[in-house]
DNA sequence: CCAGCATTTTGACAGTGTCAAGATTGATTG
DNA sequence: CAATCAATCTTGACACTGTCAAAATGCTGG
């Protein structure tokens, strides 16, 4: 899971190998630790065994190597996706599934999460060219998946964009509730998104 | 609507006279401007003509400082609410007008709203048990509405608490989605607000 | 073996939050 | 009224940050 070189060996070669790999590695597990906020450059490169500025090399900015962790975790989301649809299921199980899904991966992997829908990187910071084409497409996949299961009569709504902004704002809700910690009692998120559920679909006869 | 002596006169006095005041107003300004990320302590004290460690008087950290920002956001916030009470409506009215002014405020406020709600201060950085108490308030006052809603019949479920988690969230998750830039297509948060209302209501007849 | 290139480092700079110590002032006593 | 005091503000300093320019290092093809 992890590259041999990156934390156990300082192996002190002078030309590292793979640094642009083992950057983005020990940047994620350093943002699973302590958050997003305390990951610095210089951290990073002492973690790395590398000098400061070594970064530089492979990333433009700081901003540059959140973008693309940022683009991983819509790779890691995107193939969750695919395997799950891959299960034979009815519909309205795949439905159910998809928004749990949705809340286990935001709630367990919450500073990616945070990069990847949050505002330090479609705010301000100008997102990559990369990150922007490949979010894009995942939010295509759900406006059309929102699409199939209103043509099948599963899901409310004829209008698949709008349903799926909502959808996908509800979700987006209760899990950022979650992670930021305001929702303090012991409620589960995926018992939330199960009760949110029948909001969502045609009324059974 | 402002102090005079915040940004016109420097006024030249050691004693500010009502400095407190007068460093959240500008730090509100400049977080409308520039955005939350932007805002330091230097600055801040720069705009207002005085020493870089003059703010520590009245406020223990920056994070303090914020707290102190949200405090206010949410007394802000709570005098909308009960403003728009008072007009006599229809329950379904009210109801509805609670949801828009929900995204009216988020919206017209992002910064702060971001200050309310956001990581920054809930997450690691803890927040002031000023903050905590007042934004614990609104949360029960929402709860409470929602029970009274639910009660007459208007807004479906029982689990009072339940329903607020999962409205509120789904305000939440439009308004952020909006507010960090992810919808870029130029659909009005209110419209989706107005789409996503029949959900939470029960059906008629 | 050496020239050229990709890769990494060193040095430097401006900016940040924050602490300790000193300077200034208005208010309160004797 | 004058001296003291506490509140208020400033200066100096430190560690830390992102980032640029220039130098150093090591690999690779001729």
């Amino acid at each position: 899971m992890k590259t041999s070189t990156s934390t156990s060996k300082p192996s002190a070669k002078y030309h590292h190998g793979n640094l642009r790999q083992t950057l983005l590695a020990a940047a994620k597990q350093m943002i699973a630790a302590d958050g997003i906020e305390s990951l610095s450059l210089r951290k990073l490169a002492d973690k790395v065994s590398v000098s400061r500025t070594a970064a530089y090399h492979y990333f433009d900015d700081k901003n540059d190597l959140l973008c693309a962790i940022a683009s991983d975790g819509f790779r890691q989301w995107q193939q969750l996706l695919k395997q799950s649809e891959q299960q034979n299921q009815t519909e309205r199980q795949k439905f159910e599934q998809y928004l749990i899904n949705y809340m286990v991966f935001a709630t367990h992997h919450p500073e990616e999460y945070e990069l990847m829908f949050g505002r330090c990187i479609w705010k301000q910071a100008q997102c990559t060219e990369e990150l922007q084409t490949i979010a894009h497409g995942t939010f295509q996949h759900q406006v059309e998946m929102m699409a199939y299961w209103q043509s099948i009569g599963l899901v409310a709504g004829d209008n698949p964009l709008r349903t799926a902004q909502i959808i996908w704002g509800t979700l987006h809700g209760i899990a950022k509730l979650f992670i930021d910690g305001v929702y303090v009692d012991d409620t589960r998120a995926e018992e939330i998104v199960k009760s949110a559920l029948p909001m969502f679909l045609v009324p059974k006869d």
